[in-house]
DNA sequence: GACCCGTGGGA
DNA sequence: TTCCCAAGGGT
């Protein structure tokens, strides 16, 4: 795939954007400031991993909270399977979490605790794509590697005017990002390339006034840079329905494990039955004396809107064995790990009058 | 390529 | 309220 730049305006680019980066970059915990020895790998590929459809703001606080208990590779492959799924617990895509822990165990037990240092041998691993093999490669390692992400996709339509939607324009933004990447320094490029996209050439009214690559832009020369990437047409969400039991036995509620696969798979939840277009008609898991909560739980997930009753019923027989649960101590219940759609179903049980 | 997979914040 | 968006990866 062959790409010209649009505009020949004599301007180097990636020279351009690393003399931004110097004087304007962002100061984050998993990074170190240009000139200064890069971080330790591990941190490098931890932050990415975090960072994958996940805002900076979220990431900072679960990045500090990873590193603090688990510093090493070595530590994150010892930890127990249930206290680091309870530890991702709110951040989401809990497929991250799972394949994170394989990662740091394969490091260990495939490369004597050190990650690997090539693109190639980085993407082997479990959870890490194009995108975090080439950033881990280029940040942690210093390797020349093409970095694109949702921030380079957008400058880089931008820059090159490419009219093509997403998906389908991904390997012409892949040439046209090659084509403007340094031999050196290519970590701190696709750093900047990242903070350019984060302040100034954002999805909405971008700051195109006080962008260093202006002159370089052909978007910028158009009616409407901000019409850059073009996406293909997206379809509506469907609306899912479904019931959760909340099973209160002395001071404690029965908290079930998820299957390990799909959807929140490996998280703690509430008992539930199947979510479907209608509202559904399950029986209870239990006969009991069950009550109908006033109000609904609504979660949005990625692909569909899910609309949820929650039935409430004490019992005095330990059932737990029986349905593959354990009693957690309703009073701690925001140690448990739960994920944000049970989080806000337990907290209409527990306020909801009796 | 299409589809699945969370969550919280901003416009 | 609704929609879009965020340092994607797996199947």
């Amino acid at each position: 795939m062959s790409v010209v730049p649009p505009v020949d305006s004599g301007v180097d680019i990636s020279a351009t954007l690393l003399a931004w980066y110097d004087a304007h970059h962002r100061t984050l915990p998993w990074r170190a400031a240009p000139g200064t020895p890069a971080p330790a790998p591990y941190r490098v590929w931890l932050s990415e991993v975090m960072l994958q459809q996940t805002t900076v703001a979220a990431v900072k606080a679960a990045f500090l909270r990873f590193t603090t208990r688990w510093p090493t590779v070595a530590d994150l492959a010892a930890a127990d399977d249930a206290d680091l799924m309870a530890a991702w617990a709110g951040l989401g895509y809990y497929a991250r979490a799972r394949n994170l822990l394989a990662c740091a165990r394969a490091v260990v037990a495939d490369h004597g605790g050190r990650f690997p240092d090539t693109e190639a041998t980085l993407r082997a691993l479990p959870g890490v794509g194009a995108y975090t093999a080439a950033a881990v490669a280029a940040i942690a390692f210093g390797r020349r590697a093409v970095v694109v992400d949702g921030n380079v996709e957008r400058v880089v339509t931008r820059l090159f005017a490419i009219e093509q939607p997403l998906p389908a324009a991904r390997p012409a933004i892949r040439a046209a990002t090659d084509i403007i990447t340094p031999d050196t320094r290519a970590g701190d490029f696709a750093q900047a390339m990242m903070d350019l996209g984060a302040t100034i050439c954002t999805p909405r009214r971008p700051a195109c006034a006080i962008c260093p690559l202006r002159i370089g832009c052909a978007a910028v020369r158009t009616a409407d840079p901000a019409r850059f990437p073009v996406k293909a047409a997206k379809t509506a969400r469907p609306e899912r329905h479904g019931a959760i039991w909340w099973i209160e036995r002395g001071d404690a509620v029965l908290l079930v494990r998820r299957p390990a696969r799909g959807l929140l798979g490996g998280m703690r939840a509430l008992p539930t039955g199947d979510w479907t277009d209608t509202p559904p008609d399950d029986p209870p898991p239990l006969q009991a004396d069950w009550t109908a909560l006033p109000g609904t739980v609504t979660h949005v997930f990625t692909h569909f809107r899910l609309t949820l009753t929650v039935f409430r019923t004490v019992v005095i027989r330990d059932i737990a064995p029986e349905l593959d649960g354990v009693w957690w101590p309703r009073a701690t219940l925001a140690d448990a790990g739960l994920p944000t759609l049970f989080a806000k179903a337990a907290t209409l049980a527990m306020e909801s009058p009796r």
